[in-house]
DNA sequence: ATATAGATCTCGTCA
DNA sequence: TGACGAGGTCTATAT
């Protein structure tokens, strides 16, 4: 055994005790047996194992890791019969992978300090936070009372009446819609209307999005419903031309 | 200017014009515009920057990356005013992200090979497969005659007959499966009696999964269909006792 | 390009 | 704990 290989076992072991964050580029190849089965052959991989013991095995290409591991996992270096192999397993999970490391390329350890939180514009609910505020949006005389409903009748992104004192619910969706928008309005009305006996043909339906499929659209047609177009918020998009008039409200 | 700083400017920028897997760990902020905006104030990350060009942020904790570029984007780092940001864009997405850099804790960068594909045992497709095979998993007399229809039907996992000679068509799931699985398999089925003038009556539709939510059950017992319990197969799993069976046909 | 669906989806939220 | 939906979902596949 190598004494560069001892001193990287023990700087890592060392380094997963302590909670550090810990990056190996390896030649490996990783066997996963938990949820499913898989197997991945020789190639060189970053593996990321985290403070909170979640591991990622990474290609040198895509988004997506190959093979992962949930927090919690334990986590160790170990030899045997002269081969490294990084064990790692969560038994909650009943999830185990093991990686036979064939060489490192390097190791880099570090105390990771991150309590930052992410903010997002542009989501679901800041559109449909959007339609709340501005519901000329959606149509002259509309007029929502709720929004973000999480209750037995559903999630329904907005929800109101129109100028005739119909009822009104909309679902958002940041980008195209598809048939299945389309099934989750109708699945949401259908509640509501058994839960309160009212008939469905009393419920407009509306799809608030940027754009909607044909297919949607041809569903949507047929079960009585509408689409408006809407584009989520952005902060930079409100000094557009396009968008301007949302400040106005 | 720190001299160690400019030293891992010209590292990483060399590294990432080599097409080099590229390693940070820094404390950063990180801000987002594309599909949305996002902020992300201090603290501590790592940046991998892969081969292809796939950017990823992750914080200390978690499976999934706080942000990301897909593949694509172009990286550099830059100095504005005593201040060392990663800028990456991706023209086509109209993507952008600005990383400020605050402190580096290490860089490492390698010029990763690997060609492994992985095989993965126990999605989906297995499950049709495995039924396909061993038509006593779903009832006796079922006769499957095709699996993984995609065509303009739909994507049906499993379609066949049973002992009277009636269609049957199968949904898998892998695991839990709730209401929009249900939804999905009449879809299917729907489809099927509409493109081939067959009433909807004269098909069966089966799930098929570990289990099923209780919701997902009601409705699917409305609209007449069944659920077979079946789980994924494993490679190993094909010596359980329960499962031996399948070895048999 | 659009449409559709799987994923070891992950993650959050609420009953 | 299960159910349900969002996601900058990503990724693969078919038309």
């Amino acid at each position: 055994m190598d004494k560069d290989v001892l001193e990287y076992i023990g700087k890592i072991n060392t380094a997963l005790e302590n909670n550090e964050t810990v990056i190996i580029a390896a030649n490996c190849e990783v066997n996963y047996y938990g949820k499913v089965e898989s197997f991945l052959p020789s190639g060189d991989r970053i593996i990321l194992i985290k403070s909170d013991k979640t591991l990622l095995v990474h290609q040198p290409t895509g988004v997506n890791p190959i093979n992962y591991m949930k927090e919690g996992t334990e986590v160790k270096l170990v030899v045997d019969k002269g081969q490294v192999i990084l064990k790692a397993k969560h038994l909650f999970l009943k999830d185990f992978l093991d990686a036979k490391i064939h060489l490192i390329h390097f190791v880099n350890t570090h105390k990771l300090e991150d309590g930052g939180k992410i903010e997002v514009v542009g989501s679901e609910a800041d559109m449909s936070d959007m339609i709340y505020e501005n519901p000329l949006l959606i149509e002259p005389g509309f007029k929502p009372f709720s929004r973000e409903e999480h209750t037995k009748v559903g999630f329904i992104d907005v929800f109101g009446t129109d100028k005739k004192g119909k009822v009104v619910v909309i679902e958002c969706k940041r980008d195209n819609a598809d048939f299945k928008a389309v099934q989750q309005l109708h699945r949401y009305i259908h509640k509501i209307c058994k839960s309160k006996g009212i008939k469905e043909e009393n419920v407009r339906g509306i799809i608030a999005s940027p754009k909607i499929s044909s297919n949607a659209k041809v569903m949507l047609e047929e079960l009585g419903y509408k689409h408006v177009s809407v584009n989520p918020p952005k902060y930079l998009a409100r000094y557009d031309k396009k968008q301007k008039r949302l400040g106005e409200f």
